[in-house]
DNA sequence: ACATGAACAGTCTGTTCATCC
DNA sequence: GGATGAACAGACTGTTCATGT
């Protein structure tokens, strides 16, 4: 009950960037504390190869919806590192519901692959 | 240099669904001359098991971008049962172009392929 | 119902602007 | 420059309307 989207105006073609994202967010906060700007780093970087290059305002929008889902919380906090910048570190918040996430998205890849594939295979 | 689109507005995420559907359309039309809606039925089936079921107004936008670029050309014609309707039958029209194109999907499927399993790798 | 086309409309996301350290 | 957020703007594409067989 808690996905519902997905019904209006969408042919069910590749996946979203922003549940892709969403899903990396998550994986991260899992991992250690995470914040938006070092993820986009660490996305940045990964993908490059791939010529893919996430954008800043994605991300924190990622980041937002997944707090508004109830599956990340965030603690403002100092940064590590001397200077006194404050940055807003995501933990996750409701285990069940980001496993739950992390299930509709790894579905969701599956089908991408799918019909991926499946277009290798016709036209080549 | 025909194309060059995708410079503005694109950070390079999964491919967009016209050129998906713009490969699928050259291949139809390399085995067969082919026509719009016949091509709506046939990609429907396939991608019915995927969940995605294309539009007919994006077939039709790709057919029309495919012939702006030279690729496809159209006659219009009788249907062969009974009926007198009028369809438009696409066939190649610079066998090249039409390969180059090819070319070029192909390496965005690849591409598309390699995020999508960077993503399965990292997350589960 | 088959077949094509175009206008309309909304979502996703990239660019830009703003703010603070 | 690092870091976050919000406003602005445009491309892609789904829905609807139009037209005829």
């Amino acid at each position: 009950m808690t996905e519902k989207k997905r019904e209006r105006g969408y042919s069910g073609f590749l996946m979203r960037q922003r549940a892709f994202l969403k899903l990396y967010l998550i994986t991260y906060a899992e991992e250690s504390g995470s914040y938006g700007f070092q993820a986009l780093g660490l996305l940045k970087d990964k993908f490059k190869q791939f010529g893919f290059k996430p954008q800043h305002s994605e991300i924190y929008r990622a980041l937002h919806e997944l707090m508004e889902e109830d599956i990340l919380k965030r603690k403002k906090a100092p940064k590590d590192d001397a200077k006194y910048q404050e940055i807003a570190v995501y933990y996750i918040h409701d285990r069940e519901r980001a496993k739950a996430y992390k299930r509709l998205v790894k579905a969701d890849l599956d089908r991408c692959m799918g019909i991926l594939h499946t277009a290798i295979r016709d036209n080549y």
